[in-house]
DNA sequence: AATATTAATCGTAATATTGCGATGAATAAA
DNA sequence: TTTATTCATCGCAATATTACGATTAATATT
């Protein structure tokens, strides 16, 4: 199979599952933190600090891209790419959401 | 290949990689929210309120378990299940960080 | 125009994930 | 002791993901 039901769950579970897969490689995690360091539009380099093979790295940014995280530019022979900010903070506000459900006061159970 | 190179990225990375996966599937997003619901022990009914076959469901809180983030204890024929806190607030220390970033103030680049 | 540079896309191989039927182990109930 | 219940595990099929070499498209440089 290897595909997930997503008719049986909730469109809120299928948009928190569907940003934190985009988490789920460090390859990824690696191109965002890149950006945020950056703090500004990489152009070109960004194979050179990924440590993977054009196409690969290539084929993350395009995941990247298609989930709204990150904008990219054509710039002469290079392309420029950076995090999509107001994307990345309607993402954020859902994920948070999620992880930061109050915790049971009551003690252990198992 | 199909095997993401983890040794070419941070522990750091690989660890935001490692907790973000389990969440990419939204079975697990929905185990998991059932179990802050119900604030305790949820003993037997898990697979009734998922919608996936029993060995599917097994499979699933199996990744949970062994990422840490839930416990589960054999109570006679049926097993309790809960979120393991300790690890809960540890993972989500971690995802977070990685989430609240600041934005860039620069205008849009790109 | 010819060549170089950059990055997307295609094709393919290797591996991982998802889902479930069948089976098995363990306890409960009769 | 027999039968029922519950859940883990095994094994398989279908699909997805990851990675990269080869190629292509586009612009820059000479």
């Amino acid at each position: 199979m290897g595909l997930a039901k997503t008719e049986k769950f909730t469109d809120q579970q299928n948009e928190i599952a569907r940003f934190a897969k985009v988490f789920g490689h460090p390859a990824r995690v690696s191109i965002l933190q890149h950006l945020f360091k950056i703090d500004a539009c990489v152009c070109g380099d960004l194979v050179d600090e990924i440590g993977l093979a054009q196409p690969t790295v290539s084929q993350h940014l395009k995941e990247l891209k298609q989930l709204g995280l990150i904008k990219g530019n054509v710039e002469g022979t290079k392309v420029c790419y950076c995090i999509h900010k107001e994307n990345w903070v309607a993402m954020k506000k859902v994920l948070i959401a999620f992880l930061d459900q109050d915790l049971p006061i009551n003690p252990d159970c198992c």
